[in-house]
DNA sequence: AGGTTCGAGTTTTTT
DNA sequence: ACTCGAACCT
């Protein structure tokens, strides 16, 4: 369900013309759309039809103005939103202009400049991307080289002072200038040592896309003036949320042809806590004094009760340029509020009440989403809608890549593609056990760092290490040996023997990947678990090999599509995909045509709408959170938060708290949000599910049914369509813990046991 | 060397 | 309640 889906503004007879890509526009959407040269800032209320501005303007630049396609540049929030994007504008102009453009999130944007011009940084083009657990890794890492505790320095805590640092442009040499007190202090000392270890590793994390970006623009001015000349129209969505480091980008880009358009909406500026400046957006005007400025405040999404009631909340934020949000919509139904007594209650009565909408209403399950201050309320949620069997999606599209199997698969390819890479290095060097100990490691480590060599070069020559024992020795050696191979295999050739690969002869990515699992001995590893008898963590491996495979295949396409003869490498391909690894986000797993109830975090729900949505746990504590019920500012953001869940619903809005919640295993007493006292008593309908049983009864209900009406959407002996394998049979089917897993007879690919919330099974009747 | 047990910290939100 | 790491045992 995108943004302005399923609602059409009324066609304007004054204003009529013969285009269609502006006739069906209001006044001010028009405008938008028409601005072509110059500064434009687009303030946009929730449901307003951005996106279909953003669209139309891309379209109208293109077709229309005559601009070539590929000096357009928009910037999403998330990969997803890019895909959608693109998508929409491409309906709207010649495939051949729609591959022409570049769509993508300032990350991607970043990785790619970065790989492109790799050499004039003197960044060596295999770099790992970090990830936040990689990151504290290495923030441990430095601890340790340190020797400073961990417990007055937390990993986190450290980390996000770095980072909110890196937001704000501030090198470890300026934080070590700016450091008064102790802490700081202490934080630029290991700031500093953090900055090493990732040059060490030939490493970024993701706040260092954007900052060596920001460098390469100032530093180069040839580069810059050529990304300019590139990308003479720049607009960015959701500049409300964009930090210090992405404001210097954007406007850096722009700089030359002026034609910077910027959307978004300061009510919904939920991100502050990384870095985002709503500042960005709000001095847009004095940035850009010649800036058009247009005001879309018509709402086409939700109905008049929802839109009250999300107007009269945010208008307790003093900091706040007023707005007047209506809609000709209808008044549609009171929102209803509901208690309930734990947590378990709330989320059985959701489901019923989703099952009413299901069932009496005739509401596709697609339709109706759950939003949640915080990822552990997913769970109980989780738990009702699979003991009621209603299919349902949760947007965490970085699960699957923080299961552990899957990290240590990682890891390995990483190291494969750079061998400077400790952190990934160190996580399989002895995963599975391979007879390299812990001893060993440190005395590598040790040498290391005593005669200034790269850790990887052990291993091609570990008789240097003459403090550990023969059997060691061969042991590293031997696995030496192993990423050797695989680099050969992979085309990273070492030093002399740079191997030119050729795609005719050389392996597929996904035949790399597989040979990497078997000849790792991982999927050995997974195969013997004991403490896996489901094998589940093995299925989870199949699925990343299915993953590369997809991968593969697009990005075969794309370039195909692209129009030159290039084939592209293994080693291409296999960068690529790491890339697209480390920058999946969340929202990106989210199929709007899967036919599932969606779940998802307030934040994850930004730039969505759904005609049905609860939002549960709106208590004091978790929305506010706790955590910014002290400042006044956080307060607002946590306002703001509520604000963007209540606007994403279109006809239908529940919220609901629970009297007790259950946290680390102990029931505390509630209080209900603060925020409900701010909505106006004619837009809500108070319901207290204590009253009835109809929870007790959903209770017991499910109890029974436990066993899992999800077993039944893929009965044994069904016909399934699976993306990679094809078609095969249901041998059997369970659920087990939080999955259901499936053993399934490919025609083609022999047996495979698939976990249904990875495996994207298509019923064949 | 490798597995097991016990204790601590964990939960804010994410590219 | 659950996961991760460190000490401890085989």
């Amino acid at each position: 369900m995108t943004e302005q889906e399923l609602s059409n503004p009324p066609t304007d007879p004054d204003t009529h013309t013969d285009d269609p890509l502006l006739d069906d526009l209001t006044p001010p959407q028009r405008e938008a759309v028409t601005h072509v040269d110059g500064p434009m800032l687009v303030i946009a209320g929730p449901g307003s039809g951005k996106t279909r501005v953003i669209t139309r303007r891309v379209a109208h630049l293109v077709t229309r103005v005559g601009i070539p396609p590929w000096q357009v540049l928009a910037i999403t929030f998330t990969n997803k939103a890019a895909g959608e994007m693109h998508q929409r504008t491409a309906e709207l102009v010649t495939e051949r202009q729609a591959r022409a453009l570049t769509v993508c999130t300032f990350h991607s944007l970043c990785a790619r400049i970065l790989r492109q011009y790799a050499e004039r940084l003197g960044l060596p083009p295999g770099y790992s991307i970090y990830d936040t657990s990689d990151q504290k890794r290495a923030i441990k890492q430095a601890l340790n080289d340190l020797e400073i505790n961990t417990k007055n320095f937390p990993p986190g805590g450290v980390l996000s002072s770095i980072s909110n640092a890196k937001n704000e442009l501030i090198d470890a040499e300026a934080y070590a200038e700016l450091a008064g007190d102790f802490y700081s202090r202490t934080i630029a000392k290991i700031y500093t040592k953090y900055t090493q270890i990732l040059d060490r590793n030939n490493a970024l994390d993701f706040d260092d896309l954007l900052l060596k970006t920001v460098s390469l623009l100032r530093e180069h001015p040839d580069v810059l003036k050529e990304l300019q000349d590139r990308y003479q129209y720049v607009m960015i969505d959701e500049y409300q949320d964009t930090n210090h480091a992405q404001f210097m980008i954007a406007n850096a880009l722009a700089g030359r042809h002026k034609n910077l358009c910027a959307t978004g909406d300061p009510d919904q500026s939920i991100y502050g806590w990384r870095g985002a400046n709503i500042k960005n957006i709000l001095d847009f005007e004095s940035h850009n004094p010649d800036a058009k400025v247009v005001r879309l405040e018509q709402n086409y999404r939700s109905t008049k009760c929802i839109l009250a009631l999300a107007d009269a909340l945010i208008k307790n934020n003093a900091k706040r340029k007023h707005k007047d949000l209506w809609t000709d919509n209808d008044r549609g139904e009171p929102v209803q509020t509901v208690t309930c007594r734990d947590e378990r209650h709330e989320a059985n009565w959701v489901v019923e009440e989703f099952r009413r909408l299901h069932d009496d209403d005739n509401l596709p399950w697609g339709q109706m989403a759950v939003f949640y201050r915080i990822n552990s309320l997913s769970r109980v949620m989780e738990d009702a809608l699979r003991d009621a069997g209603i299919p349902y999606q949760i947007a965490r599209g970085t699960a699957f890549y923080e299961r552990a199997e899957i990290k240590n698969a990682v890891a390995y390819l990483r190291c494969v593609v750079n061998p400077a890479d400790e952190v990934s290095l160190m996580r399989i060097i002895n995963t599975p056990t391979r007879g390299i100990s812990d001893k060993t490691v440190k005395a590598m480590q040790a040498y290391a760092l005593a005669n200034n060599v790269q850790i990887d070069t052990l291993l091609g020559d570990p008789l240097k290490l003459t403090v550990v024992n023969t059997r060691a020795q061969t042991a590293l050696a031997k696995f030496g040996k192993l990423l050797d191979t695989w680099r050969h295999a992979a085309g990273f050739g070492t030093e002399e023997t740079t191997v030119v690969d050729d795609p005719i002869t050389s392996l597929s990515l996904r035949g790399f990947v597989e040979d990497m699992l078997r000849q790792s001995g991982l999927e050995d590893a997974c195969r013997n678990d004991k403490s896996d008898p489901d094998h589940e963590r093995l299925a989870n491996l199949g699925e990343l090999v299915s993953s590369a495979q997809q991968f593969e295949q697009d990005f075969e396409l794309e370039l195909e599509l692209d129009g030159g003869d290039h084939t592209p490498s293994l080693s291409e391909k296999l960068l690529a995909f790491l890339e697209r690894i480390s920058l999946v986000s969340d929202v990106d797993a989210v199929d709007p045509d899967q036919g599932a109830v969606t779940l998802m975090t307030l934040h994850a729900a930004k730039g969505l709408e759904y005609p049905t949505v609860a939002m549960i746990g709106v208590e004091d504590g978790l929305l506010p959170h706790e955590r910014a019920n002290a400042d006044q500012q956080e307060l607002e953001e946590e306002r703001r938060l509520c604000f963007v869940g209540v606007t994403r619903a279109m006809k239908k809005l529940y919220l609901t708290h629970a009297r007790y919640r259950t946290v680390f295993g102990q029931s505390n007493v509630t209080i209900p949000s603060r925020f409900f006292r701010e909505m106006p008593e004619d837009c809500i309908t108070e319901i207290d599910a204590c009253d009835d049983d109809t929870g007790e009864l959903a209770d017991s209900l499910s109890q029974r049914s436990l066993a899992g009406r999800e077993a039944m959407l893929y009965p044994s002996g069904s016909l399934v369509r699976h993306p990679q394998f094809g078609l095969g049979r249901v041998i059997d089917i369970h659920p087990t813990g939080s999955h259901t897993r499936a053993r399934i007879a490919f025609n083609t690919s022999g047996t495979k046991t698939l976990i249904l919330q990875y495996a994207r099974l298509e019923r064949v009747e």
